[in-house]
DNA sequence: TTTGATGT
């Protein structure tokens, strides 16, 4: 009696596992050739969540021309961005596009119109001009994909926001030469979304981070702008410690710091350095 | 030279 063929769903399991290790192989160089980016794009790296099983945090990292995006496909919101910015001589920046992209690696669909009629504004997160002079054309569309934005109240975005901005490009990287932004929402319970799923945050958090070199060490200046502000605050009004904004998001930023240096840096509220006070009541733009 | 919305 002849022997019978491997069974087609055996031959099928065989293929299969070939195809499945080289799907995983593939996988796992282009993971490898990501975490590279992210490192050179991130200072001691991108922020984690304290409970990665946390459905509030969960976030997938997306690379942009020029910063890192951690989008939450539940929250439909930029939960953290990060980018380096550098001193720039005679920054000569290219036109604002004029309507803002769909970005397909959101899976859920997020669009501008989504925002239309809200009352918030689509709120940049990596700013358009600061990204634009320092990076270039590309990378200033890049921030202007939806997954780039956050509802912002408009007295927030166009004078608070837009006032903070300015200094970070304009007086920190200019002081120090570099320096890092993190930056993002914040949400408390409960709840609250846009008719359009989209989660609308009641606050926004920004650290900067002067690197320091040689002797000397790194500084760290954050802030916690709520949305309910007026737009004329100082906004040393706004200063808090990193631990403030790590205990209201449930990330760890700076994850790849010493616990001896987190503490020191992360802490307390410390300005020095930093030159705020000759800024801090600068007028908004718009 | 820095933020946006709206209507056509």
């Amino acid at each position: 009696m002849a022997r019978r063929r491997p069974g087609l769903l055996k031959r099928f399991r065989r293929m299969s596992g070939v195809g499945l290790m080289a799907t995983a192989v593939l996988y796992g160089l282009w993971y490898y050739q990501e975490r590279t980016y992210w490192e050179q794009m991130s200072w001691m790296g991108t922020p984690r969540a304290e409970v990665w099983y946390d459905w509030k945090t969960i976030n997938r990292t997306l690379r942009n021309d020029g910063f890192l995006t951690g989008w939450s496909d539940l929250r439909a919101n930029p939960l953290w961005t990060v980018y380096r910015l550098d001193r720039v001589n005679h920054p000569a920046i290219g036109d604002r596009p004029g309507h803002f992209s769909d970005d397909w690696r959101t899976l859920w669909p997020v669009t501008s119109d989504d925002y239309t009629g809200s009352g918030y504004d689509r709120g940049h997160q990596a700013p358009n001009y600061a990204i634009a002079a320092v990076y270039g054309r590309q990378a200033q569309l890049d921030t202007f994909q939806m997954s780039n934005i956050s509802p912002q109240s408009p007295d927030l975005n166009r004078r608070v926001w837009q006032r903070l901005e300015e200094v970070v490009i304009d007086q920190f990287a200019a002081r120090f030469g570099t320096v890092w932004v993190t930056t993002g929402p914040i949400f408390d319970d409960p709840i609250k979304r846009m008719s359009s799923f989209i989660e609308i945050p009641d606050a926004f958090y920004k650290i900067v981070v002067a690197p320091g070199s040689g002797d000397a060490p790194p500084r760290m200046i954050a802030f916690i702008v709520p949305q309910d502000v007026h737009g004329d605050e100082p906004l040393d009004r706004f200063l808090v410690s990193v631990d403030d904004i790590e205990a209201r998001t449930g990330f760890n930023f700076f994850s790849e710091l010493s616990d001896d240096m987190a503490e020191q840096l992360e802490s307390g509220v410390d300005t020095r350095g930093w030159g705020l006070e000759k800024v801090a009541r600068q007028p908004a733009r718009f």
